[in-house]
DNA sequence: AGAATTTCTCCACTATAGGAAACAAATGTT
DNA sequence: AACATTTGTTTCCTATAGTGGAGAAATTCT
């Protein structure tokens, strides 16, 4: 970078103006019930500056700022977001356990994780196939692209057009390129649960 | 709690004596190749306030240290804990659980899946983060491409840069822009087993 | 309701954070 | 080697962080 770089105010960290610190430490002395000067007690300092950081009069320190997290169970990262952030992109979709959108047959299931994100490329997805059943029929399933698949749980065949069937069960994993003809097998009693992670190209 | 509690002042969060946070940030600042001078510049400080911090010849205030952290890049969180470890690379096929090629520390264990494919895009691996432990440094994790991760088994806490912590635990999931600052925090008593696929674009 | 008590805010003071500039050390150049 | 330039440290000064105590505002208790 060049020693002559100067970036415009607004656009600098300092913009931030500390309300937010202000209150997450409020909210978090209040969420323990604990008054003013026990939290200054507990932390080593003292109640009055407590009080005007939390009421935003004060810039306080970061070893003071860090003692009250401790104190007060407080989450760090939380307090160096930024709340107006430009420039690099963040995006980020997350799905709970059993809350993706679903698919379903009798013999199938398929759950979409994280499908909030538009411009993703992989499209993770988690397939449950019924005990002694079989992903595919009559013919290969084949699409351009790349598929990873993990076993969560049970056991299965994965057979394909170009390779032996290979008997997978949990813990195990496979990556392929799904424009080879290919299909799955449930081969225990109980349901095979597979993360599988498809990327087009 | 009583009112005359009185911490013994060993025991008193206090007991920090800025040491860690001066390194932190002189590590990082040289890590980006940075001068005093420009470091400040960018931070809106001046370089000798920097230079003090750096040789903790000060108590820097919390905001000067927030920004410091968001242009050298740095994970917070690390300011307030203590541990470290590393990345990735590799490739192949189909993988039997707990054969996959190994990379392990006392904190942090990476088992790359499928690596014998080597026209392959998406990269898996598994990850088991230790109890109560990270997977991210003193800066955060940020590499061009997207990344999904699945929670197998634990429970963790997902750091990143623009959005608030989310708290997974097994089978939640989550897919996101991998050049957003991000890391991982081992919340619970086990270890946090997490499947990761990541794509480079 | 008013009194007693607890909890917070405001003031006055001291210690120190943070900045500008002088200084020193290191690096590059002729 | 001497000079120039760049990077880091130290000095000095001003603004303010942090504190204890006094006062205000709630809160609780007769």
């Amino acid at each position: 970078m060049t020693e002559d770089t100067e970036i415009p105010a607004e656009n600098r960290p300092e913009a931030e103006d500390g309300r937010e610190l202000a209150k997450s430490i409020r909210d978090a002395r209040q969420a323990k019930g604990w008054t003013l000067e026990e939290t200054g007690k507990v932390a080593g300092i003292g109640r009055s500056t407590l009080s005007k950081i939390e009421n935003n009069q004060t810039r306080p320190s970061f070893e003071i700022v860090r003692r009250l997290t401790h104190v007060l169970d407080m989450n760090p990262p939380q307090l160096f977001m930024q709340s107006g952030h430009n420039g690099i992109s963040g995006r980020r979709d997350y799905t709970l356990r059993g809350q993706g959108e679903m698919r379903e047959t009798a013999t199938y299931t398929h759950e979409l994780l994280c499908n909030e994100l538009t411009s993703k490329h992989m499209v993770p997805y988690i397939a449950t196939i019924k005990a002694r059943d079989v992903s595919a029929y009559e013919t290969w399933i084949r699409h351009a692209g790349e598929e990873f698949m993990y076993v969560i749980s049970g056991e299965l065949t994965f057979i394909s057009e170009h390779y032996r069937p290979l008997d997978l069960k949990a813990g195990d994993s496979l990556y392929y390129d799904s424009g080879m003809g290919h299909g799955c097998i449930s081969t225990s009693k109980e349901d095979a649960v597979v993360l599988w992670v498809s990327l087009e190209v």
